[in-house]
DNA sequence: GTCTATACTAGGATAGAC
DNA sequence: GTCTATCCTAGTATAGAC
């Protein structure tokens, strides 16, 4: 079995149960291989898996949620796009987002900055759009910020109240949320 | 020592490492308290130590969140009264919301129902505000969800870029996201 | 590259003395 | 109500055979 098989198992299960939730037992069977499998596949634990697994999860931020942003189309029609992914990634709300999990205790020194890495570009390429259509730096970057916080808070409300209803809103409210009076 | 010193402590750990990074060993050595001195306190475990937390919290939440919004101060008074709680609440951003670790894996079954009475009756109240000023219903808990987005959303990100300027300003929007073009 | 077996540590929980 | 001592399980990690 290859990493790229590996990883997506990797990521449900750390965005479900959280860096410290999983163990390797957990692991092993999830994918079906041994505990000294995983351990020659990543030979410093659990701690190595998470970094490679943030490191794929950013290639899959910058092809799934920033390609989509960077396309010639309309604004607006970019970002209809990405929230289609970004609805889709999530599972209409009900799969949980890595940062939570990977952002809690001391996992939040030790991946902070690879989780940075990885917000940073999505903000800044959801900004772009708003610099596209008028808004100036400063005001095109808070818009796209509280995108990503929308997402985000709509993510936990959603788990929280039980009701998906409200990310499906949210991620239908993108759009306005980085363009409202500005196209 | 007595359940209304440890809950704090409960609380500071529980929110900071997430159900599942809490050890009985951790808080042992945070209270002071020896293993057994715990379970003299919570027979059943650290499930109950959750458990309880929840219940400290919702009284917490009524206390602190909800009740700036019950006064017969102008609508927007309340809000930035409570708006003030929430910043000190989450020390500007530097603490995490407890939702975030009890709702991975396992714990999310075992504590959700709790924590979606303490979400719902913070929500309920500022969208009752929202009412006050002549929003409908719908609008009313569209507008005060997005708040509670607002504020989870923003400690996520803030977290997550280490930028915590951006929860101060989601805080201080906290008001126009519930009534802005309504007073 | 995967397996079985094993070592070791940390975590959850209890018994019984004071 | 708190302590020391202990038990058991789960978790991390490694050795060595195939």
């Amino acid at each position: 079995m290859s990493k790229q098989e590996l990883l997506p198992e990797l990521l449900e299960l750390f965005r479900q149960q959280g860096y410290d939730g999983v163990s390797i037992a957990h692991i092993s069977k999830a994918t079906g291989l041994g505990k000294s499998s995983l351990y020659h596949h990543f030979p410093e634990g659990k701690e190595q898996m998470a970094r490679e697994l943030l490191e794929y999860i950013h290639g899959a931020v910058k092809q799934h949620f920033v390609a989509p942003l960077k396309t010639d189309k309309e604004p607006r029609k970019k970002l209809t796009d990405m929230a289609q992914v970004v609805e889709s990634f999530y599972d209409g709300g009900r799969k949980w987002c890595l940062i939570d999990g990977m952002t809690l205790g001391e996992a939040n020194s030790l991946f902070q900055a690879q989780i940075s890495r990885s917000v940073e570009a999505w903000i800044q390429a959801m900004a772009d759009v708003a610099i596209e259509c008028g808004l100036s730096k400063k005001m095109a970057r808070e818009r796209a910020e509280n995108a990503l916080i929308a997402i985000e808070g709509g993510l936990i409300v959603s788990r929280a109240t039980g009701n998906y209803q409200i990310f499906k809103r949210v991620v239908r409210s993108l759009p306005s949320i980085v363009l409202d009076g500005h196209e």
